[in-house]
DNA sequence: AGCACA
């Protein structure tokens, strides 16, 4: 099945297309007819920047902010394929622990041959799709040409690092007595088409329990550096926002952030050019959820892409 | 990348 987001369509219509090389310009403000879906999907945040000639100039506050379908929006979960088949977990970690809202990955021996896909989970849609538009394209390895393919998956992993693993291995590779592997060939043989991505789904689990080996190995955080949080920052208390529309209001943030527990308060800087603020939470388990929650989202006022979060560097000042 | 208030 062809996914339907847009910026694998043929370069008839996707901008993105043309200039593919390093890093993917990330198909600003293309707005593109998904097949089968009558409405355009806006695959970028930055529609009003760049004034196509839209015979609507009297729409000026942009078009909030729908990138794919409605299905679609569920899933915060990417695939990756165009991998090199000697590729390593930490090197799938280390593609994407950096990206806002990145909450664990996987890599898979497919069994199909040495291919081998990753799975990279966010704890947001807009996480996983703003991950996807800039790492989508990049040549992976120049040596051997790899390029990677990054689409939204079929499905969320059902795995969360929840504080242990910041990476996981599933190698469906097996050494079958069996001659006969095909049994378990669940498609039609494409190859670079986002499969299930659960782990372990009771549909099939039974079927393929008794021939296949699947191992689940996790790696211990920090086992070689690396680090299940998405920042270097230790957790504080306060979040730090950024990344913020010029016009974001306290009132707006306040809204959205008093959605969850042990919000205290907020305090704006910056208003004019490029806001900053500080939410203060009750304990870091409160702000690390809001801040999970949080990362990515999109606000009416933004204009540069999601709100950016981190730990503060310094706890708000207790009044 | 941009981290203040005392």
């Amino acid at each position: 099945m062809k996914p339907s987001y847009a910026s694998h369509a043929p370069p008839s219509n996707s901008s993105a297309a043309v200039a593919m090389h390093p890093p993917p310009p990330a198909a600003a403000g293309a707005v593109v007819e998904a097949p089968g879906f009558p409405q355009p999907y806006y695959l970028h945040p930055h529609s009003h920047h760049h004034h196509h000639q839209q015979p609507h100039p009297a729409h000026p506050p942009a078009p909030p902010v729908v990138y794919s379908k409605p299905e679609q929006q569920r899933i915060k979960t990417l695939f990756v394929s165009g991998l090199p088949d000697d590729v390593k977990p930490r090197e799938i970690h280390n593609l994407f622990r950096r990206r806002p809202g990145f909450d664990s990955c996987q890599l898979e021996y497919t069994g199909r041959g040495d291919q081998v896909v990753a799975f990279a989970t966010f704890f947001n849609h807009q996480s996983a799709i703003a991950a996807m538009s800039s790492l989508d394209g990049v040549v992976f390895d120049p040596e051997i040409g790899a390029t990677l393919h990054i689409e939204l998956a079929r499905s969320n992993s059902r795995k969360r690092s929840r504080g242990v693993g910041a990476y996981t291995v599933i190698d469906k590779r097996v050494k079958v007595t069996n001659d006969d592997q095909e049994l378990f060939s669940d498609d039609d043989g494409g190859s670079d088409e986002p499969s299930g991505t659960d782990n372990d789904n009771p549909s099939n689990k039974d079927a393929l329990a008794a021939v296949k080996s699947e191992g689940t190995i996790v790696i211990p955080d920090g086992a070689d550096g690396t680090f299940n949080d998405h920042t270097d920052i230790p957790p504080c208390s306060t979040l730090f926002i950024a990344n913020l529309g010029p016009t974001c209001t306290e009132e707006e943030l306040k809204q959205v952030l008093s959605k969850y527990s042990g919000f205290h308060m907020l305090k704006m800087r910056g208003r004019g050019g490029m806001p900053v603020a500080f939410a203060d939470f009750t304990d870091t388990e409160s702000s690390t959820a809001a801040m999970n929650g949080l990362q990515g989202i999109l606000l009416e006022s933004s204009d540069r892409g999601g709100v950016h979060v981190e730990y503060a560097r310094s706890k708000m000042r207790k009044s």
